[in-house]
DNA sequence: GTCTATATCACGATAGAC
DNA sequence: GTCTATCGTGATATAGAC
């Protein structure tokens, strides 16, 4: 791995577990073991280097979802897949913990990965739902747009959970009653 | 108010608004008109000052909710009335957001507040769910904690959500989807 | 209680040698 | 490409006058 590669990485990390605001050149540099000099040949600054690790992060996450959403097994099966995937619950979503970083919502090209990321998402989720109640699986009670959006908050809410309890299980148990819920409606 | 009431009303708005760590004693001073003397006259530092703040904000947090889910009507409606309550969704949970601060978790003493007002709200919704369900307004199949937690976490992802899109409609819709799927359960 | 002065360190970046 | 030196600013506090 060269040098640009590991700074990118090395920022992915801090941003998530530290936040933009939290993230020091300085800090970047120690973890990559990258130098002063060497981190601004690669990138013109922090702004910059954080663009590259966001922009990661959000395809990433994109790719993820997509790939559940889209693989084998009916619309609710990839549906119920995607929740149920396994996730660091007290690390949090890279892409989600973002959003509460004022710095990074206050420039716009820091921002978009953010807001393309979870539009596609909620997006992309109503369309499996619509899918759901088209093939029968699923009731014609609840809109796929609002459950998708309720579904998608229910995972980020349970970050949210589950670090103030510092229990990983909170995020599981959220998981479940979202599940629960949704079982109410299968046919 | 005198300038410690100032002092920590600023701070709350400050950790609401950029979190701790980006919450600085020189923006307090300046938000509360105090001097860089009365501050520290008045507390012994940022994590003291933050302290008295997050406890406030937690306090006033369980105190609106506990008046919503022991208010007037049957327990379903007290649900609803809790979920529906307008908030200022791109503003956020000035609790939940401190979830995401590294400062805050790593600090027992600030940690406490947030750990247990979490903590006591699914406890207390997940109550007045096994009433509903106890009254024959909810069906038997859900859990009472597991939806509580869900429903909470769409609470905090919603918010997550609206400022993803920077818009707090996004929190309706998530709120919209919550109610829609808990429809399915009423009997 | 509040003020100003001062101290120490970290932040975020630039300059220029190698 | 990477290194060290340096810079100006802000963070977080202490000291002591008033």
């Amino acid at each position: 791995m060269d040098m640009r590669e590991r700074l990118i990485e090395s920022t992915r990390e801090l941003l998530w577990e530290r936040g933009y605001v939290g993230t020091s050149p300085k800090a970047i540099q120690q973890r990559s073991g990258a130098g002063q000099g060497s981190m601004y040949h690669h990138f013109r600054g922090k702004p910059d280097l954080a663009l590259a690790a966001i922009a990661r992060s959000a395809e990433e996450m994109r790719g993820r979802a997509e790939a559940e959403l889209s693989g084998p097994g009916t619309a609710l099966q990839r549906i119920t897949a995607y929740l149920s995937r396994e996730r660091d619950a007290l690390r949090g979503c890279p892409v989600g913990r973002l959003t509460q970083d004022p710095d990074v919502m206050a420039d716009p090209e820091l921002r978009r990965p953010v807001e393309e990321t979870f539009s596609w998402l909620r997006t992309r989720l109503a369309a499996v739902l619509a899918e759901a109640r088209a093939d029968g699986e699923l009731a014609a009670g609840p809109d796929p747009a609002a459950t998708a959006t309720a579904l998608v908050a229910v995972l980020q809410g349970g970050y949210v959970l589950a670090r103030a309890a510092a229990d990983a299980e909170v995020y599981a148990q959220a998981v479940d009653g979202a599940l629960g819920l949704l079982a109410g409606h299968a046919q």
